[in-house]
RNA sequence: GGGGUGUUGGUGGAAUUGGUUACCACGCCGCCCUCUCAAGGCGGAGGCUACGGGUUCGAUCCCCGUACACCCUACCA
C-alpha cells in the first residue's frame, strides 16, 4: 500500500508552497487508495512553536486535506535517531568526528561554503580526508568514554555514485566524490535533518516521498543513509518550486503574510477555489483541454472526449483525485504572482478570478454556510436568516454573489443588503445623486409612489418607477441609478428592481427619502 | 568554487513518444447584451517556443555549447 507524508517544520505559518506539497501528497494518496500521514518536524527547538503546529493543522483542515493515523512529532523520536547513528558506528558505517565544532554565522554560510571549497581544492583535500574517518573503533570508543565531544558522520564510499529515478525529474545521479561525510549527529547529541527524516520515513513505512525540488540533491545523501541502515529506499517525486514574482524564492521573511495560507483564508477565499488554483501550479490535469480541437459537425472525432467529460481547469476535489498522476507534474518552477502594493490586485489574477468563479457557480447550499460565517464575523448575521427569512437570505446571496470576488464582499459591498447601516460611496453619491439637483424633491416623491405600490413586486416596482419618471419628465435611468445609490450606497450592483423586491417596500422608500438628504 | 535542475506570449499550463498558420485558461483591448457594474457571448492584440550551433526531408520536442534563474554544497531544515 502506498504511504505518503507531509512533513512541514513548524517554524512559521503554512505557506503556499508547503500547502501545494501537502495537496499533491494528499491527491496521490487518495488516488492510489493509500495513506496520507502528517509529521511535524519540530527538531529545531529554537524555532519551532506550538502556534505554527496549530496553524499547519488548521491550514490542512481548511484545505480539506484530512490525514490518516496519528500525527507524528519528530522530536519525540530523537532517541531513536541517536540510537540509529550509534548503531551505524558499531557497524563501521559511520564514525565519530572529534574535530571541534566550527562556529559559523548563518548570514554568510553560502560565502563560507564557497571559500571552504576553494581552499579544499587548492590543498587537494577531498571529502574523505577527515583524520578521524579511519580511527579504530576501540580508540574512538575510548575517547568518547573519556568525555571528549564528537559528531557522528556517515562514512561515504570514496568511489561510486548514487542513482535514483525521480518520478518527476527522471534519472538522477551523483558521484560520491561530490558528497562529504555528512553529519548525522551533532556533538551535543542532536540528530540532524537528513538522519531524522530517513529514520522517520522508515519507521512510518513511507513508500513515496513527494516534496519540493529543493531536496532533489539532498536525496542522494538520504539514500546513503537508507542503504547504511539496510532499509528499502522509497520512490521519490520532487515538485517544481513555486517562486515569487521575478523568479525569486518564496520566503516568509521577505514576502511576509502574502505567502501564508491563512492570509487567503482570512481574505475570504474559498478552500475549493484555493485548492483548485494550487493544483494548477506545476500540474496539468490532462492534455485534453475543453474547447480544443473540436471539429464542428464531426461528432465521431470527438467521441473519445465528449464536451462534458473533458477536463478543464476548474476541478472538484474528486476530479482532481481522479486525474492526478505524478507523471503529469512538470519540471519548471511556477511563479505565483502577487503585489502587496496593489490593493485591488494584491494576489494572483487567476486566483482572484477562480475565487469569483467559485462564488458565483458553487451550489447555493454550499455557499450559504460560508457567507453565514462571514456575516457572523462581521456582526451582520441575524438568526432569522436561518429561520423565517431563510429563503430570503438564499435569494439575497444568490443575487449579489454574481459580482463578488471574495467572501469579504458579502460584508463589504454587500452590507446594505443585510442591514441599514452602510456607507455611501462618495463617487456614487456624486454621480448618481448630486449630479441632478431635482432629485432632492423627486426622490421623496418617488418614495411615496413606491409606498403606494400594491402589491410590491419586481414588476410593479418597475412599472411605478417608470410611470413616475414619465410624469416627472426624466429618464427612468436617472431614477434607477439614483435608487441604486440610495438603497445600497453604491454605483454598481444587481438589477435595480431585483433590489427593490429584495429589500421590500418599506426599506426601499425609507432609503430613498434618507438619500434625498445627501443632495 | 563544485554539483544539480530548469527556460513555450505578462502569468499558469497544452502540443498525441519530431510532422501543416504553436493551443487553452487568467490578464489586457474592442464589440454585443444593458438601468450601472459584473457575468455571459463574439472578436482582437501579444511568441522568430532564452540564445547559438548540430542531427533530420522536417524540431517546442533529440544532441552540444552559451546565457540566465533556482536548488544543494552547514555540527540549518
Amino acid at each position: 500500500m502506498i504511504r505518503v507524508r507531509f512533513a512541514p517544520s513548524p517554524t512559521g505559518y503554512l505557506h503556499i508552497g508547503a500547502a501545494r506539497t501537502a495537496l499533491f501528497n494528499w491527491l496521490y494518496a487518495r488516488k492510489t487508495s493509500g495513506a496520507f500521514l502528517l509529521r511535524i518536524e519540530d527538531t529545531d527547538l529554537q524555532r519551532s512553536t506550538d502556534e505554527s503546529t496549530r496553524s499547519i493543522i488548521e491550514g490542512l483542515r481548511w484545505l480539506g486535506l484530512d490525514y490518516d493515523e496519528e500525527i507524528v512529532f519528530q522530536s519525540a523520536n530523537a532517541d531513536k535517531h541517536r540510537a540509529a547513528a550509534l548503531q551505524l558506528i558499531e557497524a563501521g558505517k559511520a564514525y565519530r568526528d572529534f574535530t571541534p565544532k566550527a562556529e559559523r554565522a548563518d548570514a554568510n554560510v553560502k560565502q563560507e561554503i564557497a571559500e571552504r571549497a576553494r581552499a579544499a581544492s587548492a590543498t587537494g583535500a577531498d571529502h574523505r580526508s577527515n583524520p578521524f574517518r579511519d580511527l579504530s573503533l576501540q580508540e574512538s570508543a575510548a575517547r568518547a568514554a573519556a568525555g571528549e565531544p564528537f559528531a557522528v558522520r556517515l562514512k561515504v564510499a570514496p568511489e561510486g555514485r548514487s542513482t535514483f529515478a525521480d518520478a518527476v525529474y527522471g534519472a538522477q545521479e551523483r558521484d560520491y566524490s561530490e558528497i562529504e561525510d555528512l553529519v548525522l549527529l551533532r556533538s551535543d547529541g542532536h540528530p540532524l535533518y537528513n538522519l531524522s527524516v530517513v529514520c522517520d520515513d522508515i519507521e512510518m513505512r513511507i513508500t513515496d516521498v513527494i516534496r519540493g525540488q529543493d531536496h532533489l540533491t539532498n536525496t542522494h545523501k538520504q539514500i546513503l543513509i537508507y542503504e547504511a541502515l539496510n532499509a528499502a529506499v522509497p520512490r521519490f517525486a520532487h515538485l517544481p518550486l513555486i517562486l515569487a514574482p521575478g523568479g525569486k524564492k518564496l520566503s516568509k521573511r521577505t514576502h511576509g503574510e502574502i505567502v501564508s495560507l491563512t492570509t487567503y483564508r482570512d481574505a475570504g477565499f474559498l478552500p475549493a477555489a484555493f485548492r483548485n488554483f494550487l493544483a494548477l501550479l506545476g500540474w496539468a490535469a490532462t492534455g485534453v483541454q475543453s474547447g480544443s480541437s473540436v471539429a464542428p459537425g464531426d461528432g465521431d472525432a470527438d467521441a473519445a472526449h465528449p464536451p462534458d467529460e473533458r477536463i478543464g481547469e476548474i476541478m472538484s476535489l474528486s476530479e482532481m483525485v481522479e486525474n492526478f498522476s505524478l507523471e503529469r507534474i512538470h519540471r519548471n518552477p511556477a511563479i505565483f504572482n502577487f503585489d502587496a502594493n496593489n490593493p485591488k490586485r494584491w494576489t494572483d489574477d487567476k486566483l482572484i478570478w477562480m475565487n469569483a468563479h467559485y462564488i458565483r457557480t458553487l451550489p447555493l447550499e454550499e455557499l450559504l454556510p460560508l457567507v453565514r460565517a462571514e456575516l457572523e464575523a462581521s456582526g451582520l448575521w441575524r438568526e432569522e436568516y436561518d429561520g423565517d427569512r431563510r429563503a430570503w437570505f438564499a435569494r439575497a446571496v444568490d443575487l449579489i454573489r454574481e459580482r463578488f470576488y471574495t467572501l469579504k464582499d458579502f460584508s463589504g459591498q454587500g452590507r446594505a443588503y443585510f442591514g441599514d447601516e452602510f456607507e455611501f460611496e462618495e463617487a456614487a453619491v456624486k454621480k448618481n445623486l448630486r449630479k441632478e439637483p431635482r432629485l432632492k424633491e423627486l426622490l421623496p416623491a418617488l418614495a411615496a409612489r413606491i409606498e403606494q405600490t400594491e402589491p410590491f413586486t419586481l414588476e410593479t416596482s418597475e412599472a411605478s418607477l417608470r410611470a413616475y419618471a414619465d410624469e416627472a419628465g426624466v429618464k427612468a435611468g436617472l431614477f434607477i441609478n439614483a435608487a441604486r445609490t440610495a438603497l445600497t450606497g453604491q454605483a454598481v450592483g444587481p438589477s435595480m428592481f431585483e433590489v427593490f423586491d429584495l429589500l421590500g417596500r418599506d426599506a426601499s422608500a425609507r432609503r430613498l427619502r434618507e438619500a434625498a438628504r445627501l443632495i
